[in-house]
RNA sequence: CGGGGUGUAGCGCAGCUUGGUUAGCGCGUUUGACUGGGGGUCAAAAGGUCGGCGGUUCGAAUCCGCCCACCCCGACCA
């Protein structure tokens, strides 16, 4: 398709607004493809809504590919519907409400595991339906507490979200059959899009496993952390990775007597290792949490790390043999009451609070010198050891075990290679896939009688992607100081074509010429016919992206050509000129097969 | 939700401390001329509820109060 610059609108601007910080922010605003309207609000406007649609594209080609089936539920969504789930309070303030004429409340869907669950309840019979995998592309609504970086992190965003059914989790037509094709799809959707992702381990689902992966395009603005084994390929979220083997010991001999140090008003790890002249790293930090049944745990990692609750809660789990516990960080009042001095608490609380466990983190149970809590509020202790000052109790399986409880970082040990270590990378989600199992079925009752006759909770499966974020992050993977960089399948169009002197017949002509042959070949082809000055061109050219620049100057012409520039190259790189017959293959050399 | 900050032309900002003609500047826009290969030059012009409401005052963009919007850091984030 070809269309011309002044016939549509791309208001490029030479600065960005104040507000915009991130690449993808900046340069989606300067080049005219997204205006703010409201807090994390925006106009799509027709560059972006074609980078869009392109996007959208080969999401539905590949979500059909692999099995799905398009449909399109209401975004307007009664209150009523999280009845079964209250998920209105779980998700809370994040659930944007809206109040009708006769004062009922209406939830603006922020996922739609509830209406589909609920369509799916009164429309499938029978398990010989199954498995079912039902998509839509559709803008969500969540009402962020703080909207960021553009596109990033809005409260009105595109989204393409599926939802599978079936019966079972292995075998044929089972939940692990479609989670798999699933993320197959989405590394064809991505790679096709022409991203630098990774999908990575994240927290696991109900079904337990690996059940649950999120695809990270990779970029140093992205708001999260990825951890890499260079060796074995492991990829995974903070949140989720694991650690390799770690020693310990506990039995190391002190390094001095324990001595209680004055520490009044010092609010953290760092400040308290300023005034005690002691480094995060050999201070110990314990996290109290409440275990269900009355139980507490003290989690203690080095200062300078950080706890994972996740990891906490596997450990309880697998120590108390009993899969249903539940662990939360402690409520301070009740921590305070039951003998735990927050703020200050050491390891010793499982000696003195009744019905405590502790979980140490490998490099926290090491010898040498530590500093820690004294379990008396504004007091710490030096030369804290860990048999001496704990005793025996160290050797109670029941009560203590040293375990990987904290997040990983760059550096520690591979958890799949021998020897190999822990990379860090930042990255964006722009897709999560996700092992439901019976949770939303259950609580809505969707149920089907199997093969046996047996009423049976219907398993899910869910897949999200981020199509508005997807078009963001590709920017801020993809981007010069000049401007954007699209990859040629998700490019608004792929060739911008730049009249040098728009008002001569003998350029306008040769403009046609090279539209019209390049949009036969199926490429679209955005025509800069305005009278403006070079330089001004050029910049836009630059700003906005196209991957293949070819202009049309008397300077080529008289030479039987045009002028090719792949924007790939960079703002300075020289221009080639190549002939009108040449053209169309060097551009396919460029920008591949359109679709 | 806690902390910090900002609202003045389409965009970026100055003016506010110390109230006083007609509220400025750069970019952009319009018109004309000269120009013509990386945001050109000259000339002229259009464009403002100074976020809103109220108060103090002879007089408020400026001082005071309340409200609203927006941004940053943190908390939060399927």
């Amino acid at each position: 398709m070809i269309q011309r610059w002044s016939a549509t609108l791309i208001p490029t601007t030479r600065e960005a607004p104040t507000d915009a910080e991130s690449p993808s922010h900046i340069l989606l605003s300067r080049a005219g493809y997204i205006r703010k309207l409201g807090s994390g609000i925006y106009d799509y406007l027709p560059l972006a809504w074609r980078t869009l649609q392109k996007v959208g594209r080969i999401v539905r080609e590949e979500m059909d590919a692999a099995g799905g089936s398009e449909l399109c539920l209401p975004v307007l969504l009664p209150i009523e519907l999280y009845a079964g789930t209250r998920r209105d309070v779980d998700y809370g303030d994040l659930l944007f409400k809206v109040i009708d004429r006769k004062d009922a409340t209406c939830a603006l869907g922020p996922t739609h595991e509830e209406p589909i669950t609920e369509l799916v309840k009164g429309s499938v019979t029978s398990y010989t339906q199954l498995p079912l995998n039902l998509y839509q592309l559709q803008t969500k609504f969540r009402d962020e507490a703080r909207p960021r970086s553009g596109l990033l992190r809005c409260r009105e965003f595109i989204m393409k979200d599926a939802y599978s059914f079936h019966m079972n989790v292995e075998g044929p037509g089972g939940l692990n059959d479609t989670y798999d094709a699933m993320y197959r799809a989405y590394t064809n959707i991505f790679t096709r899009c022409g991203l630098n992702f990774t999908a990575v381990e994240a927290e696991s689902g109900p079904i337990g496993g690996s059940a649950s992966h999120e695809f990270m395009v990779n970029a140093d603005s992205g708001e999260d952390t990825i951890l890499k084994c260079p060796v074995s390929g492991y990829a995974a979220n903070v949140e989720k990775c694991e650690i390799g083997k770690r020693g310990h010991d506990l039995n190391a001999a002190p390094t001095g007597e324990l001595t209680e140090v004055h520490t009044p008003n010092l609010p953290g790890i760092d400040e308290v290792g300023k005034f005690m002249k002691v480094k995060p790293d050999r201070m110990l930090k314990s996290i109290v949490f409440s275990v269900s049944g009355g139980r507490w745990l003290v989690a203690v990692v080095r200062g300078d790390h950080d706890v994972n609750e996740g990891k906490v809660k596997i450990a309880v789990r697998a120590m108390l043999g009993d899969g249903s516990v539940t662990v939360a960080l402690a409520d301070e009042k009740a921590a305070r009451e039951a003998g735990f001095a927050i703020g200050y608490v050491s390891p010793r609380t499982v000696n003195s609070v009744p019905s405590t466990l502790l979980l140490i983190d490998p490099d926290a149970a090491q010898g040498g010198f530590w500093a820690s809590g004294s379990d008396k509020k504004d007091h710490h202790v030096k030369h804290f050891n860990w048999r001496r000052d704990v005793g025996n109790v160290l050797d109670d399986e029941a009560k203590v075990r040293v375990c990987d409880v904290r997040n990983a970082l760059a550096g520690d040990p591979s958890p799949r290679a021998e020897g190999a270590k822990l990379e860090t990378g930042r990255g964006i989600e722009v897709g999560h896939i996700f092992k439901l199992g019976t949770k939303y079925s259950e609580a809505m009752g969707l149920a089907i009688l199997d093969k046996d006759q047996q009423k049976r909770a219907v398993i899910m499966g869910c897949y999200g992607i981020g199509v508005s974020r997807t078009m963001a992050a590709s920017v801020e993977q993809n981007h010069d100081a000049d401007g954007i960089i699209w990859p040629a399948a998700i490019a608004p169009y792929h060739a911008l074509v730049v009249l040098m002197k728009p008002e001569e017949a003998k350029q306008q002509d040769a403009a046609k010429r090279v539209a019209a042959e390049l949009s036969e070949l199926g490429y679209d082809v955005l025509i800069d016919d305005r009278s403006e000055r070079p330089g001004v061109k050029f910049k836009d050219a630059d700003l906005i992206g196209l991957p293949l620049r070819i202009t049309i100057g008397d300077k080529a012409l008289e030479q039987g050509g045009v002028e090719f520039k792949v924007r790939r190259d960079g703002a300075a790189s020289k221009v080639e000129v190549v002939a009108f017959e040449a053209l169309a293959t060097k551009a396919q050399g460029v920008l591949g097969a359109a679709w």
